[in-house]
DNA sequence: GAATTTTAATATGTACACTTATTATATGCT
DNA sequence: AGCATATAATAAGTGTACATATTAAAATTC
């Protein structure tokens, strides 16, 4: 028995490499739009519910508020997301894509869905089938456990 | 087809969640230590081949060499590693674990161990196995195709 | 209805993560 | 030897990621 810790085959070494390598790949197939996974993220969640508030979306894709602050003021910058007071509650920001974003998002989905075949691409279908579906079962094992405190 | 991504099932964004819980389920098991995965994979691994320089290192627990010269310089100012000019090749720093670092790795192994269970524990024993296999076999996937450019 | 508690967003500080550029030193080639 | 190439480490710049604190505006409670 070795006094080190053998981080080969330990999971939480595997997964930063596996993301590692998963926003590497996504990188390199949406090269030309200038979009990282996370504002992808964003504003393709934003999509799907125009005119929500920092934290409802932040909450959807999971990531901190001061996080997605950032990442917000970034995608406003580049004009792909608007931000308007909410007059009936003042602390709130409303966010909706603009034509721009919505066209990028759009123009996006194929390269995206590619990146996920190219993450998965060492392994047989049935083995990506598995891979995902234990990924699955493994976070929202952990969501259900972080909301019963 | 809505015209949006669906990213609720895409290995991607399953791996961001994956790791951004891995991160987080460290940093409670280990609160004690003040030592980040990072530092811990780099002073860890350190201590397998004393006297590495940094990119033998970094190289080892793959990260770049910008990730892992502030790393290091953390890890320095802790008092946790020691880096030596190699008289040999002057451009190289050769880095050895001190007493103190290495005595943090040690102490800290059991709790390491312990996250990786943690990690895992919403899967079943044969599921938990299944997915550190396919999770490897994944890395070492793309790490096969990288090499091959 | 005034005081307390929550909540939304931002600010601050630390720590990855990676790209590109720079500097110093080695190494390979001719 | 002299020159081009390669390598080790650092620097600079951008972008997550998160904890903690702050501010403003609700919502709750008394």
């Amino acid at each position: 028995m070795a006094i080190t810790f053998d981080y080969h085959s330990a999971p939480g070494h595997l997964i930063r490499r596996a993301h590692q390598l998963s926003v590497s790949v996504f990188a390199e197939k949406t090269a030309e739009f200038d979009i990282t996974p996370v504002q992808f993220a964003m504003l393709n969640a934003l999509m799907d519910d125009p005119g929500e508030d920092q934290t409802r979306l932040a909450e959807k894709v999971a990531f901190d508020a001061a996080t997605s602050g950032a990442v917000i003021a970034r995608l406003e910058t580049k004009g792909l997301l608007r931000r308007d007071a909410d007059a009936k509650d003042k602390r709130r920001k409303l966010l909706t894509a603009t034509k721009e974003g919505e066209k990028i998002v759009i123009a996006m989905k194929a390269a995206v869905t590619d990146v996920q075949l190219q993450i998965l691409k060492p392994l047989s279908s049935d083995e990506a089938n598995q891979f995902t579906n234990l990924l699955l079962k493994l976070v929202a094992g952990h969501d259900a456990d972080s909301s019963k405190i």
